[in-house]
DNA sequence: GCATGATCATGC
DNA sequence: GCATGATCATGC
């Protein structure tokens, strides 16, 4: 392998010299003593530096130094190189480690750019991704390239991708520009996030029209999205059906939603499945979900834009008194991990700041029908984040006191709390203390969701 | 009416 | 086989 041989001036060559490291390590590529100086380096950050692995792979695959500019790394060519992880699933699927981080967000500046001419498009239209496997505990140098591809954001995603992403930035900067990017969450946005982005949790900076400083952040795309795009990558497109089925319905995915239910709101359920062509025998416990399904024209509960974005519908059937009386669960958490875990880093604050709900609601009646009554985006709001914060590490106390049979009630907290949530009593996992506890997880309380809907 | 624990239906 | 979404059962 002859190294840095590549004409920097030219996307496909740059392109062509960066696939001949598909299925190759560093390792693989690089003499003994070079690995050993890696060794070293790797030795002295202790793997605390983030970004480390781009950096090798600038340096020693590229010849070129790293940089912290607003500039591409690949300047004439107007490349930039984003080096990123990839795990391989049980079922041999690629899929993202993390979201794919672009350029930081400057608060300061962002705020006077529009989209055509900002820096985000400037530095990131075209990008190098180099897709490596990672493995826990692996060396660096192990690591192997497996996906190798150019990323062009203004020509080979489609319009409506790319109206979203858009989209997306405005949501954002809007944000800033109204002194709230302490409140910056990546569930605001749908492919498009504002990523967190310190050495530390402690970090901030300030902020225009504010004097709360907030954590500082990158843009990035999303892992749902990202995710996308490496299927598209081996040559595996989604066939969930697509929002877009329908060609006088706009692009971005919040308004197609609200033009499809717009004709819809305030009727029953049984007028709309009469104007949409469902009959029942029998009707089914998920008549809801159906409905829902086929007023957004899918075969299944999976949505091309909803995967991408990662966005869960749920359907809420409210009693005839207007109440809520459900609350809303997560996913299980194991106590032999969950008690690993840093707060930020959890599985329970990732969810909560990255996804997104779309809350369809429907009013029981006396009668045997129901009214759909609204249609909502609805993202954790974080302000509410310490509260929350509160429960998940008072979770984590009790488990490593060895009380994972008393966590946090409904009474304790008015967001959040913990519940079992098994097949039944006796699904049951290792509490890490040598006992067996039923499968529990974490909830939102049914009135702070009510609470949400009425805002 | 609500808290709490439990379980069902469905689909991946 | 299991997670997920949705709902039920019981008792205070």
């Amino acid at each position: 392998m002859n190294l840095h041989e590549y004409d920097k001036m030219s996307k496909e060559s740059i392109l062509k010299y960066a696939q001949k490291f598909v299925d190759k390590s560093l390792r693989d590529v690089l003499g003994i003593n070079t690995c050993e100086e890696i060794n070293k380096k790797i030795l002295k950050y202790k793997g605390r530096r983030k970004g480390f692995f781009g950096d090798l792979v600038e340096e020693y695959i590229f010849g070129i130094s790293n940089n912290n500019y607003a500039q591409a790394d690949f300047k004439e060519a107007g490349v930039e190189l984003k080096t990123t992880a990839i795990r391989q699933l049980k079922s041999k699927k690629y899929s993202p480690k993390d979201r794919l981080t672009l350029s930081m967000i400057d608060y300061m500046t962002v705020i006077n750019e529009n989209w055509e001419t900002s820096s985000f498009l400037e530095k990131n239209k075209l990008l190098l991704i180099m897709f490596y496997l990672y493995e826990e505990k692996q060396n660096l140098l192990e690591y192997k390239f497996k996906i190798v591809e150019l990323l062009n954001l203004l020509s080979h995603i489609s319009n409506a991708d790319l109206a979203q992403i858009q989209q997306d930035w405005e949501k954002i900067v809007n944000k800033i520009r109204r002194g709230e990017a302490h409140l910056l969450s990546e569930g605001d946005t749908l492919y498009l996030g504002a990523a967190p982005k310190a050495s530390n949790s402690k970090s901030r900076r300030s902020q225009p029209n504010s004097i709360i400083d907030a954590k500082p952040r990158a843009f990035s795309l999303k892992t749902t999205y990202l995710n996308y795009l490496i299927q598209k990558f081996i040559g595996k497109e989604y066939t969930y059906s697509s929002l877009l089925n329908n060609k006088t319905l706009p692009l971005t995915v919040e308004e197609n939603i609200n033009k499809r239910f717009e004709s819809y709101l305030n009727k029953t359920n049984y007028e709309i499945e009469k104007e949409l062509g469902i009959e029942y025998i029998d009707r089914p416990k998920n008549h809801r979900r159906l409905l829902i399904n086929k007023l957004l024209g899918a075969t299944s509960n999976k949505i091309e834009e909803f995967e991408k974005a990662n966005i869960t519908l749920r359907v809420i059937a409210l009693e005839k008194n207007g109440r809520l009386i459900e609350s809303i669960s997560f996913p299980i958490f194991k106590y032999k991990e969950i008690v690993k875990q840093i707060w930020e880093e959890s599985d329970f604050y990732r969810q909560l700041s990255e996804k997104k709900f779309l809350f369809v609601v429907f009013q029981k009646t006396d009668k045997d029908y129901d009214i759909l009554k609204k249609v909502q985006f609805w993202n954790f709001p974080m302000k509410d984040i310490n509260s929350v914060k509160w429960v998940w590490k008072e979770t984590v106390k009790r488990i490593k006191n060895k009380k994972a049979n008393k966590l946090p009630t409904i009474k304790e907290n008015i967001i959040s709390h913990v519940r079992p949530h098994g097949r039944n009593g006796e699904d049951k996992i290792d509490t890490g203390y040598g006992t067996l506890e039923v499968k529990k997880c974490f909830w939102l309380n049914a009135k702070y969701i009510q609470k949400q809907l009425e805002e």
